[in-house]
RNA sequence: GCCCCCGUAGCUCAGUUGGAUAGAGCAGCAGUUUCCUAAACUGUUGGUCGGAGGUUCGAAUCCUCUCGGGGGCACCA
């Protein structure tokens, strides 16, 4: 038990003796002016009403049932309409630092998750291009959120959806036939729908060398997987290049192979939710809060293919009876509307998936701004802004930062010319160098981090402003990784680590570690260590390094 | 027309699910270095939380309406 989880068990117990239900749970806050104290808590207005007292009066009564000194308190006032406020020993505030040293690897862990596995899907892009701005963004979040459910006790893979089916796969192949011809001699005509880019030519290219024996570009199957392999393997490069690993891929195509497509359908249309209207498939998805029925597989005179939701469904049948009780999706908000027709299709199975099923984290769309002027993203135009070219022109680290440090409910403007230029007064620069500087101390110091231990040693000394603050802020870490991983919001890491920075940046410049007298140099050890280990922990959520010097 | 997200300082954004005098970074202004990294620190300027009602002890936060920006509403994926 930590000391705001004992603080909060003796406000309880104090409030069930004056009569509060069993069942109270007060909550904890940080005051926003540390001039108030360490915790304020609402209790007293939270139970005015039930037990029929006055705020204030409640809170009077409250300071004087509890038993402060055990839980650290060595004051506590009441403040505007009820406010308790305490203020916590110095020394015993810094016991908590206690847990960071004992055992770094664990600090910030907890288990919400029991082990359950749970599958977060991200980028599964078409391997119809490079990757662009926009699957930076799904692949920094979806990268941090596996690390944020992994620190809280669920079983995470991380998994690549490919949509390597249907038709863009197939203008893909026709595009590619273009370019194979125009090597040929004949002229490019780019066919309707297809893809412009520079890249299709280079594939082309490489088509021709390697398969002499169809320079015409008339094996269409042949140019289709020579394509896909192509891009896939780009796409791999990319993600690569932004270290983020997947732990498994899935191919649409599968899905068809298998005889899973099918499956699915016929499964659908026993349960007695399809119909079919205009020579087509429907599923009537508004019985499950869909505000229109939807086709699921065309009419003759439309080609009489199944649409793309049906192999979502069928792809995210597998991922239940891959054992997955928990499942993330990490999508651009322009898939809006597929989660309602995915579980809409989920429930109408009836095989026990639960309604939420799976967990959408939707991300606003990332504009690019270069050149004063924003970017128009279009693969078939061939003009874009691909990942590897803001890893190459801003580093990983600051990519991923950027992309973290806003919640994915915001739409993201990523001026790369501003990037680049403000590379070197970035926030992530500044977080990383607090971890630099508190590893600094130590290597002047001459001195092995890791043997740093708070045993014998007086935490009390830890008076200064500064400290109390820097300690507050690294013993917020356990609630805030909860928060995030809770809400699935990596960005609440990225805040805390910019708080903790600034904390920490501002207690190096106020106090010094070594040279000072015996005891200081050694508490003082113990939060430099604490915090570097903090920032480390941070840090390495969010997918960046942790610098030891810069 | 219907649905979703956003609107907070000059700019980019936080705001711990309803708490106290609304915060940070950048930009601006004024300072700090014989000292473990000045990629830092200190001070300071800057606000009708888009607007109007409502809910209550208390609203940036919840409800209704409204204005503005973005996305979606295909037998495209």
């Amino acid at each position: 038990m930590n000391q705001a989880e004992a603080l909060r068990a003796e406000l309880a117990r104090a409030a069930r003796s004056l009569g509060a239900p069993d069942d109270v749970a007060p909550i904890l806050e940080r005051p926003r002016d540390p001039s108030f104290g360490d915790w304020a808590t609402n209790l007293a207005m939270t139970l005015s009403k039930s037990l029929g007292k006055k705020p204030r009066d409640i809170a009077e009564a409250l300071i004087v049932a509890m038993d402060q000194a055990s839980v650290g308190v060595v004051s506590a006032e009441i403040a505007g309409p009820g406010f308790l406020n305490f203020r916590l020993d110095a020394g015993f505030q810094a016991q908590g630092l206690l847990q960071i040293l004992a055992d770094p690897d664990q600090w910030g862990r907890l288990d919400l998750g029991h082990g359950e596995r749970v599958v977060v899907e991200f980028v599964s892009a078409n391997p119809t291009g490079p990757l662009h701005v926009g699957h930076g963004r799904q692949a920094a979040l979806g990268d941090a959120i596996s690390t944020l459910l992994e620190w809280t006790g669920w079983q995470v893979d991380r998994e690549f959806y490919y949509n390597d089916a249907g038709a863009q796969i197939a203008n893909l192949a026709k595009s590619t036939q273009a370019q194979v011809r125009a090597i040929g001699g004949q002229p490019l005509i780019i066919p309707e729908g297809g893809y412009h880019g520079e890249y299709i030519r280079e594939i082309a290219g490489r088509y021709v060398a390697e398969h002499p024996e169809d320079a015409a570009g008339n094996d269409l199957g042949a140019l289709q997987q020579f394509a896909v392999a192509a891009l896939r393997h780009e796409q791999d490069l990319d993600m690569q290049a932004f270290g983020v690993k997947f732990d498994t891929y899935y191919l649409e195509s599968s899905l068809y192979d298998n005889g899973r497509v099918a499956r699915t359908v016929e499964a659908l249309q026993a349960s007695g939710h399809t119909f079919e209207e205009d020579g087509a498939l429907f599923l009537r998805t508004t019985t499950f809060g869909d505000d229109k029925d939807r086709v699921m597989k065309k009419s003759a005179a439309k080609g009489g293919d199944y649409t793309y939701f049906v192999p979502d469904v069928a792809y995210h049948v597998t991922k239940w009876e891959r054992g997955y009780t928990r499942a993330v999706n990490v999508q651009g908000a322009d898939h809006h509307s597929t989660t309602t027709r995915v579980r809409a299709g989920l429930q109408a199975l009836g095989i026990g998936i639960p309604a939420h099923y799976p967990d959408y984290v939707l991300h606003q769309m990332v504009t690019v701004m270069k050149g004063g002027e924003e970017v128009k993203i279009s693969k078939r135009a061939g003009s874009y802004v691909t990942v590897r070219d803001l890893i190459d022109e801003v580093g990983r680290d600051a990519v991923r930062y950027f992309y973290l440090m806003r919640k994915g409910d915001s739409q993201l403007v990523f001026d790369v010319d501003l990037a680049r230029s403000q590379s070197e007064e970035n926030p992530v620069y500044y977080v990383q160098m607090a971890h630099a500087r508190m590893s600094g101390i130590f290597r002047v110091g001459g001195i092995d981090a890791t043997t740093i231990s708070a045993e014998g040693v007086d935490l009390g000394v830890l008076s200064e402003p500064a400290e109390r603050e820097l300690v507050k802020q690294l013993l917020d870490f356990p609630a805030t990784v909860k928060g995030a991983s809770e809400h699935l919001e990596p960005h609440r890491i990225a805040s805390w680590l910019l708080e903790t920075a600034r904390a920490g940046h501002t207690w190096y410049h106020k106090h010094h570690v070594l040279g000072e007298p015996e005891a200081i140099t050694r508490a003082r050890l113990v939060l430099a260590r604490a915090t570097q280990l903090g920032i480390g922990a941070g840090l390495r959520i969010l997918g960046l390094s942790a610098p030891e010097r810069m």
